[in-house]
DNA sequence: ATTGAAATATTGCATAC
DNA sequence: GTATGCAATATTTCAAT
């Protein structure tokens, strides 16, 4: 059912190193007609292998200058489906994982600057179910890429 | 030059929503005709608040099912760019950060599974200009998504 | 913003595996 | 059944005004 073959792989290549190619274009790429890779992204959207497109902004750019890494402590146990719904509601929040170790989740903070920072680390550590934070301010972006399609162990 | 107003700040939410949107989709959400909304997304990508668009895939489905955020630590004082350099031929390095406190930079690693992100977190330690790095394996992927586009402090 | 020509997407259908 | 290519149509892009 969710099988993806050398062929899907290259076409995801394409996509992810430019989403808005044409059909024409990924098939010149990989040897297929437009129509053959329409319906192979179709299929990719549809098992759930492709989740979408989007753009990659510079948030700089849009205000979003300003980062930060926060282990995140719970009081007590807490299931990961619980975490999740209390940091979905913070805008500042833009990826958050659990994890091994003495933390039990660590979040990615993004605010327009240190003061928005502030703001959003009080926020998230008046949710009921955190008991503390540790921050580690992001200094800058040295690099941030897709992973490559092609990797294997 | 790189003034962006809100029907840009619009624009580009369509586009991260769905960068595969067509120029017509996006002008019918943002009030303005498809050949006005193209030249705004030339022009978003001439001046590099765009960088481009790429495809959301589901790094389970590509085998890239295990990841793990790093502490780096350096060997004496070491530049950013001399940081970023040594990182960017490691292919498991997906994003990397220079940060305020102990450690030097946050490396964040995908790998296909726990040997894969072994054999890389070895590469890693070999890096010249590391000393010592301190690992927090991912257990679970709560939330992963684009900064909210109209966000101010 | 509208027009119109060219490129692209999408569907139907026949064919091969 | 599954995947492909070709051809026809609908839609979109893009440069012109």
């Amino acid at each position: 059912m969710l099988r993806v073959d050398t062929i899907d792989h290259r076409i995801i290549s394409c996509l992810v190193s430019n989403a808005r190619s044409s059909y024409a274009e990924i098939g010149a790429a990989v040897g297929l007609s437009a129509p053959a890779v329409k319906r192979r992204v179709d299929r990719l959207l549809d098992t759930g292998v492709l989740q979408g497109f989007t753009a990659v902004v510079d948030p700089e750019a849009l205000g979003w200058g300003t980062e930060a890494f926060v282990e995140v402590h719970c009081r007590g146990n807490v299931a990961p489906g619980e975490i999740k719904a209390n940091l979905e509601p913070l805008p500042e929040v833009v990826a958050a994982y659990t994890v091994s170790g003495a933390a039990d989740a660590i979040v990615h903070l993004r605010a327009s600057d240190i003061h928005h920072l502030e703001t959003a680390l009080e926020r998230l550590r008046s949710v009921e179910i955190i008991d503390r934070t540790v921050s580690t301010v992001v200094l800058s972006r040295l690099l941030e890429r897709p992973p490559a399609p092609d990797q294997q162990a």
